[in-house]
DNA sequence: ATCCCGAGGG
DNA sequence: CCCTCTGGAT
């Protein structure tokens, strides 16, 4: 099957199974989900709802954070890993957006990959969920891996990646498609053993770069 | 290419 | 023990 064609009918079968997908992170302003999608960075999402009710609860907003204590929030959000780098991100973020963004996390992708810690795919992450900009394809560890083992891309770089996914995917669905590959990535087809067997793909997937033991 | 970094799974 | 988890900066 030819790529555009294998693109669309996976979006297809993807609808099918996720009618309402969307993020697991627990956020209900746009500067929470900028800080959550940032500490997820090498992280699993329930690890990150796990220290951001504490988090949010000590420092709401970005007059807040840019305030803070580094040594508190390095122990609120310790265990997620890389504490001390996204500590700084998450003051340097705030400070930035109280001093050049009147204190609102701005909304354009050159604005918020400015903001340290950041860069296309939180920024598109944020752009979509939290101000339906369809602006990229945000592409993380389970659309990198996935896009790869379907024959979306050949290319193992992000930016090519995401480019080539805007190309094949509709630009309204763009959001939704990257919750859609995390969540098919979480449940069918996972880095290490991914159920190929049971995957309603199987017709369809070139299974490239599958590991198989 | 390497570093940042903890936690859970196999 | 080794791999992986919705990355990003140097």
């Amino acid at each position: 099957m030819k790529r555009q064609a294998r693109a669309l009918e996976i979006l297809s079968r993807l609808k099918n199974r996720y009618p309402a997908p969307q993020s697991e992170l627990d956020w209900t302003t746009p500067w929470e989900l900028l800080a959550a999608t940032m500490l997820s960075a090498q992280c699993t999402d329930v690890r990150v709802n796990k220290v951001t009710p504490e988090l949010f609860r000590r420092w709401p907003d970005p007059p807040a954070m840019a305030q803070a204590d580094p040594a508190e929030v390095e122990k609120v959000i310790h265990s997620a890993g890389f504490f001390r780098q996204k500590t700084k991100n998450l003051i340097g973020e705030a400070t930035i957006i109280i001093n050049d963004y009147d204190g609102e996390v701005p909304r354009t992708m050159k604005d918020l990959t400015r903001l340290p810690g950041v860069a296309r795919k939180t920024a598109n992450i944020v752009l979509s969920n939290a101000f339906g900009i369809q602006e990229g394809v945000a592409v993380d560890t389970h659309v990198k891996r996935l896009a790869f083992r379907m024959g979306l891309t050949t290319s193992t770089d992000v930016k090519k990646i995401e480019q080539d996914l805007m190309k094949l995917f509709p630009k309204p669905d763009w959001g939704d498609a990257n919750h859609m590959l995390v969540l098919f990535g979480r449940h069918v087809c996972p880095a290490r053993t991914p159920r190929c067997n049971d995957c309603e793909m199987n017709d369809i997937c070139p299974k490239r770069g599958v590991k198989t033991k």
